[in-house]
DNA sequence: TAAGATATGCAAAACGTTTTGTATCAGGAA
DNA sequence: TTCCTGATACAAAACGTTTTGCATATCTTA
């Protein structure tokens, strides 16, 4: 209640306010011997200088906003979150709080979050591809803006991309090494530039080893966990069966592996699967699901690294994580060995 | 930049600052016809207070902080998880910020987090249990805590409690409404009371229906997953076969029945599983666990709730949540159908 | 009409820092 | 000495609100 302000310590150690505030932000212009007064003192008293009124007037918040869709499944949430974690690690590091909210659609169009309307952050991370518009917009009130697993339709701004091509071409390239031949994809088209990267990273795999795609295996309409299912539904009826099927993210996978069980085939012995993300659940599958590792944590660090630097009136980068760590687990077969 | 402040408007509107103040803060005092020029000028020109200020005339931070051991993170625990869901959304409703932190251990006791040190939180919410001196310390510095999933060693603090002797006693009940018998039991006895409720709702539901239990059948040393295996390998060796497995969490259960798998058990024809939870990764394994659903979104807007009323000075109480909620799925085979 | 009550409005103080501008003093160069 | 420079310290302004205390105008009641 009767909080100590600086004041107090002042009228203490026999200075002025002004001299306390310099020993405390460690400015010069003060002499070692009232530095070492005053920080006794301040040790003495545990003397904390309150943040609300630091925020008022060096009008910065110390607060970072990260913003997510809110209609995004829960698992994809998921994924976000572990991103959240290797970000609130961070952000100790800079004494900045990390506050979680996200875009409200009301009407038709969006709803800038209450943090930004009230000047509560310093600068926003984006878990999501966001309208370059909405981007736009809120840069110029001056707040700085980095995007996570961004696909880059957006090059202007900030942002921490996932290198997808690679990630797909390592898991075809896996599946290869193990002696598949016959390897079926399936994918999202829902966001354009994340299926044109697993596509073509696909694609490049296959053609490179001279493999052969009948046009049944390819198939893309998967948005959710259900369609990844009817999407494996069609690879049976298509005629010709693979002896893989590569997923573009793990959900899938795990959605392709469900269909594939309930038509009589054993993983891995009948039908292989891999997948791209490693999210928690994959390891708790059975059979434990192998993919291509996606850091998370290390990802969040990242944005928090970088929208610091934006703070401190850096110019926008565009950074991509390595993405091309294989998790062997046990969801593929092995058809050289033994 | 050059933003707005309360004097502009009241420049604009021609009024004093004060009028300007009460009608954004719907006060009284104040006329009609003055009201409605204020008003209009403030949706005409989209001014909102700036929150630093308030914070410091104001003396609140608008700021819950949630304070989680670093091992029990929402980010690594999919229970946590779901908690920190219902809280976020809840938030919104009444205009605070949610600040996600942690314990941090130095040496040997702990360390205040920094946005209580700061004064930079109106009340905290702890995920798990804290040590009662470590909360009255807080409370001693006028800032209200509230326990969720606490385990009743701290009656004086306000709490969110799980009824877990009930819904063990409920999936217990359960087990033996499909014809169970020979029910055996996994836990941990790392959280002492959590392990005596658990226990105790089991053992009543046992005794109740005149089931003995071997004692091999009594495995309480789960800590974390791989300890369940082992908790479950024992149960084997016990001599003994249960027709099912009562589990004091999912994640035990998901441990466990990975250990039943690799002796060639078929579940749920061979050996049946339940456990208490309902966490995300319980519908996605095979087969789905049966499971005694704890809301964890509903304990977050609850804990909300709570910390909002100790905020406005109500007196600190204790809640304790349904658990009676049965989730059926597929690990627990039905003897007396079919 | 007088006198009190009520409604409406403003000026100024307050919140606890950081920053700006100025004053004092010591030391060195001329 | 005198002048300049650099180091040290302080008083006061500033940040943008809410709150307090007071003044004025209007309404009620007798």
């Amino acid at each position: 209640m009767g909080s100590l302000t600086i004041k107090d310590i002042a009228k203490m150690a026999g200075v002025s306010p002004t001299v306390v505030s310099f020993v405390i932000n460690g400015k010069k212009g003060v002499s070692p011997a009232t530095r070492e007064k005053v920080l006794k003192i301040v040790e003495q008293t545990q003397f904390k200088p309150s943040i609300s009124s630091r925020r008022l007037i060096m009008k910065k918040s110390f607060n970072i906003g990260i913003v997510m869709a809110n209609d995004s499944s829960p698992f994809s949430n998921l994924f976000y979150f572990e991103i959240a974690r290797g970000l609130l690690e961070r952000s100790k590091v800079y004494g900045y709080n990390v506050i979680f909210t996200d875009i409200r659609q009301s009407g038709k169009d969006l709803q800038l979050p209450g943090i930004i309307e009230n000047q509560d952050t310093d600068g926003i991370i984006f878990f999501q591809d966001a309208q370059s518009s909405f981007l736009q917009e809120i840069e110029n009130r001056g707040i700085p803006c980095v995007v996570i697993d961004a696909h880059p339709d957006q090059e202007e701004f900030a942002m921490i991309k996932v290198d997808y091509e690679c990630a797909a071409r390592t898991a075809t390239e896996f599946l290869i090494s193990y002696g598949h031949q016959q390897i079926a994809f399936i994918s999202s088209s829902f966001v354009p530039n994340f299926y044109t990267q697993v596509f073509n990273g696909y694609r490049q795999a296959m053609s490179h080893h001279g493999l052969a795609i009948p046009s049944g295996w390819i198939q893309m309409d998967a948005v959710e966990e259900q369609s990844a299912y009817a999407c494996m539904e069609r690879i049976f009826q298509s005629g010709e069966m693979p002896t893989a099927v590569f997923c573009a993210t793990d959900l899938f996978a795990i959605s392709a592996m469900k269909c594939a069980r309930a038509h009589g085939m054993r993983i891995p012995e009948d039908l292989s699967f891999i997948g791209i993300d490693d999210i928690l659940l994959s390891q708790y599958i059975e059979p434990a699901l192998t993919t291509v590792r996606i850091d998370k944590a290390d990802m969040g660090g990242l944005a928090m690294d970088m929208i610091i630097r934006r703070i401190n009136g850096e110019k926008p980068e565009c950074l991509t994580v390595a993405s091309d760590h294989l998790i062997i687990r046990d969801s593929v077969r092995h058809f050289k060995e033994a």
